[in-house]
DNA sequence: GCGCTTTTATCGCATTGACG
DNA sequence: CGTCAATGCGATAAAAGCGC
């Protein structure tokens, strides 16, 4: 990670790869600094900042659909949580818009560039409190 | 000290077989140093490393949110579709769409850049509660 | 070939500025 | 002033790869 601006100071608004990376944006233009680094197209969207769209009263039926159709399948997902099936992976978290088709993003991770590690027996603890749960 | 056969330089992506033999893979493409060695097929594959769900095949939480985020709309839609403002005065539809951003590689945090910006005026308190991961 | 450590990336959720 | 949405921390799962 970064690892380096997280000082508490929170910027207006992050660059796209940052945003999708839930990582600190330096906010540099044009291309802030961990996009830099991965040579990744770094791009600042203007967002609008919308509060909740709600729906004019003409899906009232289509709501009340999809809403009965999510209890079930709410249902259905406790009940077989019950029985723990075997060969069932859950791929995990994939939301993004519930506009259309989703793709399947390939965040493809390097390709031929390398990190260099090095190996220390002791680490140094920094100013942050790192509590261990779990 | 002139290659990278193991000398803390750590590929992000290794290939499939070095990844099965748990041996370093140099990362070259199409076949890697390794796999031509042993006249193996080398393959990168695209995987997105993607963090498991801790209960298999159970969305309940996703689901009871949407349900409730639906219920919520409906309820407003009924209310206001009661209402039945004179003239129909929409905000307009925005929405947050990230759309493309196909390729995103990694963030390295190894390259030293110390980079100098100003703090906003408005600091807060580090006060983050430790989140607990399944 | 594999146990286990080191290192990195992902994502749950705390925080907070902005909206209405 | 109640909420929502955007930012981003930090926990921790996943991947790379050493050494036996
Ligand atoms: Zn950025
Ligand atoms: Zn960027
Ligand atoms: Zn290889
Ligand atoms: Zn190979």
């Amino acid at each position: 990670m970064d690892g380096n601006t997280s000082n508490g100071v929170r910027l207006a608004k992050a660059c796209s790869i940052c945003r999708r990376k839930k990582v600190k944006c330096d906010g540099t233009r044009p291309v802030c600094v961990p996009c830099r680094t991965f040579g990744l197209p770094c791009k600042y969207e203007d967002t609008v900042r919308r509060r909740k769209k709600h729906n004019p009263g003409e899906n009232v039926h289509e709501l009340e659909q999809r809403i009965q159709s999510l209890q079930d399948e709410l249902n259905e997902a406790h009940a077989s949580k019950r029985r723990r099936l075997p060969s069932d992976e859950d791929t995990g978290p994939e939301h993004v818009q519930p506009s259309e088709a989703s793709d399947l993003e390939l965040l493809s991770p390097r390709n031929g560039t390398a990190q260099t590690y090095f190996r220390d027996p002791g680490r140094s603890r920094p100013w942050r409190r790192r509590v261990i749960y779990h």
